[in-house]
DNA sequence: TTGTAGGCGTTATCAG
DNA sequence: CTGATAACGCCTACAA
């Protein structure tokens, strides 16, 4: 229709309104004469009328966009959330930035500015650590809010599970199998998740009153060939174990797969167990026992809190940790009798 | 230190010169004293200046942003071309709004209103459809591209490669290992991916004057599960497939992990081969023989044409194919002898 | 080389 | 109920 996209004025002169009463009619609705307002709508739809975003946010101080980092866009294990981020973000009117950082400082770098030139109003955080270099954290952080890898700094909101639970759950499940050589894959040394999730094993081991082999704690980095190592590594063992315990299913995938290189069976021979319930969980051979977190509910959950945060400006320093369930499929189960 | 963000007015009073030498100094430091440029960094420094992104795109009717439709972010297929798009976006100064349809029309509104209320600058079509309902393509559209799904419109630049060509590359492979009864697992009926790769795979057999068997034409849609269905609609069957060639990888999951549970040996007794090379179509037991797309290259390719488009105003009407490779794996093999 | 001033398109305040 | 009008923060002729 337009050559141009119309503004305001365009309507304002078609509807023989000012531009103040086209405002209005479009956001206050209740201010304005019921015949004028039928005028401005018509005007609009004849013009085809949208306000510039741009305009909109200079004055009003707002985009209604939120950037989310995530540390890996190909993870599936982030689709989910984000789904849950994005449906109560859309609900309530506002849009999502995705942003794929592959821990890239100088990507995060671009990021921090989306959010000091005021491109974004808020900020999710999935890469468990701020996008700051260490120790220059701004002075007026913006809003923002934590999920699943938690970030240890004082009134920053959380949500996500009891990781140290969830795998003391997990592995209470193996050794009530009779399992008692469990190997722990950890992930990335450093990272938070690895160290909660060790916790939760050692704590399980303790309980039952296995005592804890450090030779059973194998180095890994959340990755497929990570998974393949570490089976790899029962060579070197004079006892190896039956069972091991994954800290995400990314590297129970890649144990499973090198196990049954080795001609061994999962679960008769060893038994595998993974964390999160990625969706190719289910398409192993056999199909991964792990634990799955709630993950769209804890993007719902998260985005609600940060929005609250953002629209009342009440810092909820809050902690919220989610229930999980054990997803018991075909790579645990009775161990190889006695070995 | 400020408690609200600085202004280019700070700057500028703090360097004692005229906020028009701010922004200058900033955008055309040739066109500034040396001395001054230095006090105006100085200033920007201390007072930890950002220019207010809403701002400039209002004055500059830019916002460098490049809105990103994928009809499905859990898909892993686009995590890729998602990489590729954004490096050469940051490279060039753009940022990139992934935006999540689920195939939702409610949800690519949404993103049209980015478009139509200046939120970004241009689109990336990743879904194979126009995100308008169908034939209220606004008579200005705003610069965009179609990736890997192609969308018939004229003039609209589209990046991906022949899947014609690629299918029948595959399907020759099945046809060359000895196979004669070729099954075909279809995606979505009116997809386009899916016409064309039948095309190829029909193209093949015909070179090789095996003819098309209607029954082996199973439908699917893109699913693992629409896979398990495929391989169990074998049963009906007087002459079984020897081979299934699927339109993805996930659907070739799907079959595999049917074809398993049915006790056939794959590729002994079944060959099974896909289509994208997804990353775990490396751990499928056996690991799937795949056609792989540069997804990478493709998204950079994308998007550096975009780009070209949105600087320089050139409707390219580009048409340009990527060449694909086939990645031979486990799941196809010689056929079981004659049957 | 630098400063002045207009305007990008909206929204909200304040008179009428 | 409606209309001027002043910001919002920045960039860029144009003038000095």
């Amino acid at each position: 229709m337009q050559s141009k996209t119309a503004t305001i004025e365009d309507v304002a002169r078609l509807a023989g309104v000012s531009i103040a009463t086209v405002s209005r009619a479009l956001h206050h609705p209740a201010k304005v004469a019921e015949a004028t307002r039928k005028k401005v709508l018509a005007a609009i739809d004849s013009t085809g009328f949208t306000a510039n975003a741009m305009a909109q946010s200079l004055r009003l101080k707002s985009t209604r966009m939120i950037l989310v980092i995530v540390p890996d866009i190909g993870n599936t294990f982030f689709a989910s959330i984000l789904r849950g981020l994005e449906a109560v973000a859309q609900q309530r009117g506002y849009g999502l930035l995705i942003g794929n950082s592959e821990n890239d400082p100088a990507i995060e770098e671009t990021y921090v500015s989306y959010l000091r030139s005021g491109k974004v109003d808020g900020l999710v955080l999935l890469s468990g650590r701020l996008p700051w270099p260490a120790g220059s954290i701004p002075a007026n952080p913006p809003p923002m809010i934590s999920v699943c890898e938690e970030i240890e700094m004082p009134g920053l909101p959380f949500i996500g599970i009891d990781n140290q639970a969830a795998a003391r759950l997990a592995t209470e499940h193996l050794i009530a199998a009779g399992h008692r050589r469990i190997a722990y894959v950890a992930g990335p040394a450093r990272n938070i998740l690895t160290r909660q999730r060790q916790d939760g094993y050692a704590a399980a081991l303790a309980a039952a009153g296995i005592p804890l082999d450090p030779g059973l704690l194998l180095p890994g980095d959340f990755s497929i060939e990570s998974g393949v190592r570490a089976a790899a590594s029962m060579d070197g063992m004079e006892e190896p174990p039956t069972a091991f315990f994954c800290a995400n299913d990314e590297m129970a995938i890649g144990v499973i797969m090198e196990l049954t290189r080795r001609g061994l069976k999962v679960p008769e021979d060893v038994a595998v167990m993974g964390f999160d319930d990625i969706q190719f969980s289910s398409c192993t051979t056999p199909p991964l026992t792990t634990v799955r977190q709630p993950r769209r509910e804890i993007g719902e959950e998260a985005m609600g809190v940060l929005l609250d945060l953002i629209e009342t400006g009440t810092p909820p320093s809050l902690h919220r940790l989610l229930p999980v369930e054990l997803v018991v499929r075909g790579s645990t189960g009775m161990p190889a009798g006695t070995r």
